[in-house]
DNA sequence: TTAAGTGCAAAAGTTTTGCACCAAG
DNA sequence: CTTGGTGCAAAACTTTTGCACTTAA
């Protein structure tokens, strides 16, 4: 977990600076309950209610840096756009199952994959940031319904709307 | 490699049509060298140049589809916009490992992997439909220059600059 | 002090959609 | 025939940028 002032020193060392914007997205992302993530505009509307309105285009350029720094990961799940979280070593990193029909995720833990990252990054010589195993499967209640057609654009598993649900509940609107 | 007869077997199966625009893109995918990934937008061009041209609209609901069947893999590569190619098992199945400061991509082969998300997807009752391990690095050039900062923002390294070449060389120019 | 960072508004892209017409099955 | 697909143009979004003003170091 990052401090204001771990994260100051590594800013610094580099010749960028810690400003309140920055301290408030990262500690935003360190309160996180594990298994959620944001987009940028996620953030802005969380920030705002919360009353310390960023704009978005600091949002965005916030998460890039910190993306590059290692600090951030960008999650590319399904179709919905860019998400990001806190990029942590054991015992949080994992990996996630997307749903291809209806975009449900899921996490899971599997340390033989980081083994195999690092095992590629050696060969490359190359300095290990972060890897995700992205992997895209089938629901079984989407196979149920007739996957991967018949079902409306926009339909989606139950599964997928109480997740969605779940986040709204757990997390954004308090 | 699917033949239009498959492609019009499976789509009819789902109420789909086959038409001339669906088989053409496909056709490109299939023979797309390997390791090279189009976005809409390369594969709009790429059509324009070849005189069969596609409405963007089409291009982009195809492509969705086709990821959706499972014939394409959407490619979420750095933070360059999103690239498909064709979703194949063995032996052209692979992932990638992406500078997180410059984008240069490069890709390997791992068999663990496919092996590790086989297990994931049956613990989970899911259908694996495809699974990439997107590995997030810094290469030595990045880091010779001072990464993650002082450098532009548009900096690349020159193994960047020269896959991003060879691309246009190899393909997008004949 | 002074260079980096922020916010705003505008611009640049990318992706989606409504609709009339076309064509696969 | 009938229903799904296409192309076009417009709309909707997301992300980036130029610039004047702040502020961290």
């Amino acid at each position: 977990m990052y401090s204001a002032n771990s994260l100051k020193a590594e800013l610094n060392a580099k010749g960028w600076r810690l400003t309140p914007q920055r301290e408030v997205i990262l500690q935003i992302f360190q309160n996180l309950p594990r298994g959620k993530h944001l987009s940028a505009d996620d953030l802005s509307k969380l920030l705002e209610k919360r009353g310390e309105e960023i704009s978005l285009s600091t949002i965005y350029r916030t998460l890039k840096l910190m993306t590059r720094m290692g600090l951030l990961r960008e999650l590319e799940l399904a179709e919905i756009h860019k998400h990001y979280e806190l990029n942590t070593t054991s015992p949080n990193h994992h990996h996630h199952i997307v749903c291809a029909q209806c975009n449900m995720t899921i996490e899971f833990d599997n340390s033989t994959i980081l083994k195999q990252a690092i095992k590629q990054v050696e060969k490359s010589h190359l300095e290990l940031i972060d890897c995700q195993l992205t992997i895209y499967a089938v629901c079984p209640e989407a196979i149920r319904k007739g996957f991967p057609a018949i079902m409306s654009e926009n339909w989606a598993c139950s599964r997928a709307k109480n997740a969605k649900d779940k986040l709204e509940q757990d997390f954004l609107s308090n």
